[in-house]
DNA sequence: AAATAAATTGACCATTGGTTAGTTAATGAT
DNA sequence: ATCATTAACTAACCAATGGTCAATTTATTT
């Protein structure tokens, strides 16, 4: 009666993320293409649409690591020594660092717009920004209104989203001083 | 000795722009093909490499009339009656609506990374936040600085790169509380 | 009329994401 | 052991893309 089980798998789910996860990090979505995954898996290009329904999940299921590896930086800055002023700024900036030094899964995570997992990616993306803001809210005690979280977030993903992709900019090393005066100034919202 | 002059020239450089043009108003550039647009012209599209080196040079002809119309709006309000900081808040209220009612150009503009033809790109996006951060700084007199001008500028980029192509946002009547919230957001700084 | 060269076509190329008929091979039931 | 089932995979194929180019048309200068 039963069908047979999960069975042998030369292609593992890990194999194809992982191969495409390495060319991720030289090149961005459209630029890696399901052959050139294919190529260096050794396998023909159609066999990843039996494990992946198109290009775009695939895609989708390495940046649902990443949205994780964001939540985590975030509240583990919270329990960190320091004032709520020093927090809340290394929250800020390790956002930042998080998107230049990701680039290739920022862009799909926050700037690509998908049109098949939309569904998939807009709730995950909600869950995150959400974390963010409740992690920023706790940090203010009511002197910030919702809006302002939601504009210090726009803030700051305009930061990542004009220096991703940017000529020599490479990771957040390379705008580091920059990414600092930006954040300061974000700050000074929350002051007054 | 000398050749023929310009001569008969069944296709022109405007009417080629003007069907990209309007392509570009229902789609993004990557949805509007040299081949659609020789379809709406009724030539080859071959024809059109006749008239621009490749896809990017053609749009970024179309681009460089919008980085025109965004100064010229900018300079319109700083001439216009009211406070400074009514100014202010007009300038960066009008770049967010540029940014939404031409989604597609402003992808060009500032989102797109060419490779192609980035060198002019550069060159004309660079003159184009000059004469904002020109007019921003004038509003100020030295109460803010040249630092503070770039963070407002990727502030509002944020902003509009987030709504830009995002599912019911069409234009900035469709986000226009939001704008004006994260213009009030941006205006404390300039007050501190 | 001939020569010239701008303007245009249309066939062609490589690449892309995606589909699918057919094959291989592992498993469960008999 | 055999057979049926079905997951896993291949390879040929499709339509669309940006781009190139030899050949052709057409207008203009001489």
């Amino acid at each position: 009666m039963s069908p047979r089980r999960p069975a042998s798998q030369d292609l593992t789910l890990e194999m194809i993320l992982q191969a495409a996860q390495n060319q991720f990090l030289e090149n961005d979505y459209s630029h890696v293409s399901m052959r050139s995954i294919a190529k260096e898996l050794g396998c023909s290009h159609g066999a990843l649409y039996h494990h992946f329904k198109n290009k775009a999940e695939l895609f989708y299921a390495i940046v649902e690591q990443d949205f994780r590896k964001l939540d985590l930086l975030t509240n583990q800055t919270l329990l960190e020594d320091g004032t709520k002023k020093k927090k809340l700024s290394l929250i800020f900036l390790r956002f930042i660092q998080f998107g230049l030094d990701n680039q290739s899964s920022y862009e799909i995570m926050f700037m690509y717009r998908s049109e098949e997992v939309n569904s998939l990616a807009k709730e995950v993306a909600y869950l995150s920004y959400k974390n963010f803001a409740d992690t920023v809210g706790s940090l203010c005690e009511g002197h910030i209104r919702i809006k302002d979280i939601w504009s210090t977030f726009l803030s700051l993903h305009g930061f990542v989203s004009h220096y991703c992709g940017y000529p020599r900019v490479d990771s957040f090393a390379d705008v580091k001083e920059v990414a600092e005066a930006h954040v300061e100034f974000l700050l000074k919202i929350y002051e007054s």
